[in-house]
RNA sequence: UGGGGUAUAGCCAAGUUGGUAAGGCAGCGGAUUUUGAUUCCGUCAUUCGUAGGUUCAAGUCCUGCUACCCCAGCCA
């Protein structure tokens, strides 16, 4: 495919709320600092399209107001983290073109901060350690709708706390059976703020850390701190942590932490006909439903990148989608028309012909063997011309052809007359059918004439077909996907199984497409367009010397296909 | 009357101090076309969740109501 891309893509200007935040401090001088944003993923899964869509976010406010961008992985939970992850999202990242550079940090590197910093609380007497089980603690919280109530260790003494939180470190207590707490509202009506839990016992190996803590802080308390640590201002998140903020500044103040990051939300972003819920991703995965992380029908980055889509259409679909408070489902059709509109321009346009039906043209003289050339892309001339072979057999596609044609039909039929891309007119002789009544074979008469370029314009076909030379072509298997989820309300239901909450047409397979010469050579994630059918890449997965396999990113628009139905 | 958030077309979304509803996707019509693609041209909200109110003027201000989303992990 063509040049390698410099990163051009051209950023919409979103003129978003966030950017209007971002502004305003800038006009009063808020930061002494420069801005500075981040994305802060657990490494316990692989990024996806909502990972995209914040990261964006994050990223284009860093770059547009001349600023930082972080990637920081959270990982302060040794159970569910891996360095597996860690790569792959930093591979992700490059590749989707958000590059972190050497920005690239870790929450477990400041474990011993979060320990001094709480100390720091204890002695304040807004910290301390509870005695209380999971259980007991859960009934202290109260409910929705009911108000709290203290902890029975809530006042013990900043030195009884400073030990026992020393212990705690050392290791001188089991998993579980203390924590520490911030002492601030066991009645405010944001549970959050209802003594949350601030640093808990796990003897527990941490990927990165190993051994050296068994005691690991708690998501609220942690987050803050990250972001002070490493100079953040704007720390952009999802709309769910809104209740959460409140927590965030306490921490903040609490600690004297000058100019202070400030937590700023917006809001989630959904895509149709996609399972984009991190757990439900899991259990496809888990479940052998899907092929890995990296189906193609899967929205994560790498089942986006074998799919197809590119990172230059990504980014455009993010930049065209808005940034907003509100919850949105963003049609699929967006993200396709991104491809399209990239892919369109990019990928040269060749041909391939899915569901072969032979064709003899049976005034070709048997051994001739001609040479026509063509051009890579019907627009861009730059792309160049290549040739292709036109022999007595060639292959067309099944669904062109139809003995009996319904209105409206403008394609191959006994009584039309058309065109060979690139080649020549033809028309129909002789239909050839088996026992069954298939039709096996087509035969045909050309007219020299009408050869391509030749300037010929006595008679105008109905149609132009694709089509590829019978001895001169290769075989190859097609993968074409569909959505993977019919309807987002199936996903929620309990009482069916994945296999009933899956579209079964969501993949197909085409064992034996027949394509021209040229593409025999594709190599892995090369991308082109099948004329008349879509746009296709080489699988990055199972391509093999022996085996070409390509799939189809997106279909090109129909609208005859889309009227009949 | 737990708390918080959000409501602008089928979808996404501008609309910032009140001045007469951007844009994109999808759709629909038509022109061009050696891809039923692309491109082009046209069309697509008398109305902003809803009911009132203030005002010469309201998507923007006020009041009430409704719907949807998030929160009761020693997850993030």
């Amino acid at each position: 495919m063509g040049k390698e891309e410099v990163d051009n893509t051209v950023e919409k200007e979103q003129s978003s709320f966030l950017q209007r935040i971002v502004e305003k401090d800038l006009e009063e001088g808020v930061y002494s600092r420069e801005i500075c944003t981040r994305f802060p993923p657990e490494p316990n899964g692989y990024l996806h399209i909502g990972s995209a869509y914040a990261i964006n976010i994050s990223y284009n406010i860093a770059k547009k107001y001349g600023g930082k961008f972080n990637l920081r992985f959270d990982d302060t939970n040794p159970l569910k983290e891996d360095k597996e992850y860690v790569d792959a999202i930093i591979e992700d990242m490059k590749w989707a073109g958000f590059d972190p550079g050497d920005r690239i940090y870790y929450g477990s590197d400041y474990f011993q901060k979060f320990y001094d910093y709480a100390v720091q609380l204890i002695e304040k007497g807004k910290a301390y350690v509870c005695d209380l089980s999971a259980e007991e603690i859960r009934q202290y919280r109260g409910t929705l709708t009911e108000t709290g109530k203290n902890s029975p260790y809530r006042d013990r003494s900043v030195k009884e706390n400073l030990d026992l939180f020393k212990g705690m470190k050392a290791g001188d207590f089991k998993t579980g059976e203390k924590v520490l707490r911030a002492k601030i509202d066991m009645k405010s009506p944001n549970i959050n703020l209802r003594d949350p839990i601030i640093f808990r016992i796990l003897h527990e190996d941490h990927y990165r850390q190993g051994d050296q803590w068994c005691i690991y802080p708690m998501y609220d308390y942690a987050h803050p701190l990250q972001d002070a640590i490493e100079g953040v201002t704007h720390s952009l998140c999802s709309i769910e942590f809104k209740d959460h903020r409140p927590l965030y500044n306490w921490t903040l103040e609490e600690l004297e932490l000058i100019e202070p990051p400030k937590q700023r939300e917006f809001g989630r972003m959904n895509l149709t006909g996609v399972v984009t819920s991190k757990r439900y991703l899991r259990e496809l995965v888990a479940e052998g439903l899907v092929d890995g992380w990296d189906d193609p029908r899967l929205p994560t980055l790498r089942g986006m990148r074998r799919r197809g889509y590119t990172p230059e259409s990504i980014k455009h679909f993010l930049g065209e989608i808005g940034i907003s408070k509100d919850e949105s489902t963003v049609d699929v059709s967006m993200l396709e028309h991104s491809v399209r509109e990239d892919l369109r321009d990019r990928a040269p346009t060749m041909m391939a012909v899915l569901n072969p039906l032979k064709v003899v043209i049976e005034n070709y003289p048997e051994e001739e063997n001609e040479l026509l050339e063509v051009q890579n892309h019907p627009k861009d001339l730059t792309m160049g011309t290549r040739e292709i072979t036109f022999s007595r057999e060639i292959y067309i596609e099944k669904e062109d052809f139809m003995e009996y044609p319904e209105k409206g039909f403008k394609r191959f039929a006994p009584s039309h007359e058309v065109r060979l891309r690139g080649a020549y007119f033809i028309q129909l002789t002789e239909i050839i059918k088996n026992e069954t009544g298939e039709i096996t074979e087509l035969r045909c008469t050309y007219d020299r004439e009408t050869k391509s370029g030749s300037g010929f314009t006595g008679r105008k076909p109905k149609a132009t077909l694709h089509w590829v030379d019978a001895k001169n072509c290769e075989n190859a298997e097609a993968r074409l996907y569909d959505k993977l989820i019919e309807e987002e309300e199936l996903l929620k239901d309990k009482t069916l199984s994945w296999e009933e909450k899956i579209n079964t047409e969501s993949l197909k397979i085409l064992k034996n497409i027949k394509i021209e010469k040229a593409l025999g050579e594709a190599k892995k994630e090369e991308k082109f367009q099948f004329i008349r059918q879509g746009f296709y890449t080489v699988d990055n997965k199972h391509t093999t010397e022996e085996k070409l396999i390509f799939n189809r990113i997106v279909p090109l628009k129909d609208s005859w296909k889309k009227g009949k139905k």
